[in-house]
DNA sequence: CTTGACCTTAGACTCAACTCTAATGTTTTA
DNA sequence: TAAAACATTAGAGTTGAGTCTAAGGTCAAG
């Protein structure tokens, strides 16, 4: 049985961490040692493995909790269940990426547009371009990311 | 002059932005009515505007608190200061755009691996996937996004 | 002259995922 | 046996950008 700094090191949580992941329902340790210390056990190290992993690739909690809850019992969760979550979390992922691919295009015009150097600002094509409205971007909802800078 | 009601309904910000933009020192109603009222006249208007277009390229608050002190008296900053901040933005943009590329790109793979079915999920690809430990992914510095799902 | 729509303020709350603190107890090591 | 290194808990703080509330003051219309 590992105590929490131990399994903390050998997967890269911190102890705070799992303390916290454990205060979320995600995670227990299997056993406690007389003086209440956290004891865990060769599952808990795989399940805390399945929570790093998750989280890296970018899922969030509350989809590792479910992701956790479906590992618990497979036989009687689908597959579909197990790509819905994927699927939600993708698309988040392209909405993401729409709005900062707009994002960058408008800033890549911006500084195209700007000598940069040391001269002042006074005729400065950035800071015009910020006075003269207009710029459409990504609002956040369905936006076509419209770059008119 | 213009009540914040006015103003916010002009440029699509809502008066709690508004008020909340004051306290973090970015516009200030250049007058009060007798009542203590907000009142904005054109010059705010044009602050106010080009705030929101600041924003909505995705610029931070404290990006545009630069940007606003740099517009106040544009003969005593540079270009370069100008550009500086764009570029911290973009490279700001790259990072995320490359973190969520890598997420993309795993998301994809675990779906493309699973049948996404009713079946049940005792032998699911994604559940088996996560517990085979080994994601590397978006540990947020650095990383090339190595991609072994 | 009252109703409703507006305005004011300070300050609390939201989200996500931690991160840290304080006060205290336990184990290990020199 | 004492110090260092760990562990426990409840709970507060962090970040960024709002969002909302309560308790009150003001203004225009009917």
């Amino acid at each position: 049985m590992l105590k929490i700094s131990e399994i903390a090191k050998k997967n890269g949580l911190s102890t705070h961490t799992l303390r916290f992941y454990e205060k979320q329902g995600l995670i227990n340790a299997s056993q406690r040692s007389e003086a209440g210390y956290r004891l865990y056990g060769e599952a808990d190290v795989r399940k805390a493995e399945f929570i790093r992993t998750a989280r890296n690739i970018g899922f969030s909690l509350d989809d590792i909790a479910v992701l956790l809850s479906i590992r618990l019992d497979k036989a009687s969760h689908t597959c579909q269940e197990v790509t819905d979550i994927a699927r939600g979390k993708l698309d988040e992922v392209y909405e993401k990426i729409t709005e900062l691919t707009a994002m960058k295009a408008t800033l890549e015009i911006l500084l195209a547009s700007c000598c940069g150097g040391p001269e002042d600002a006074t005729h400065c094509s950035i800071m015009e371009a910020l006075d003269a409205s207009e710029a459409k971007q990504q609002s956040s909802s369905g936006n076509t990311a419209t770059n008119e800078v």
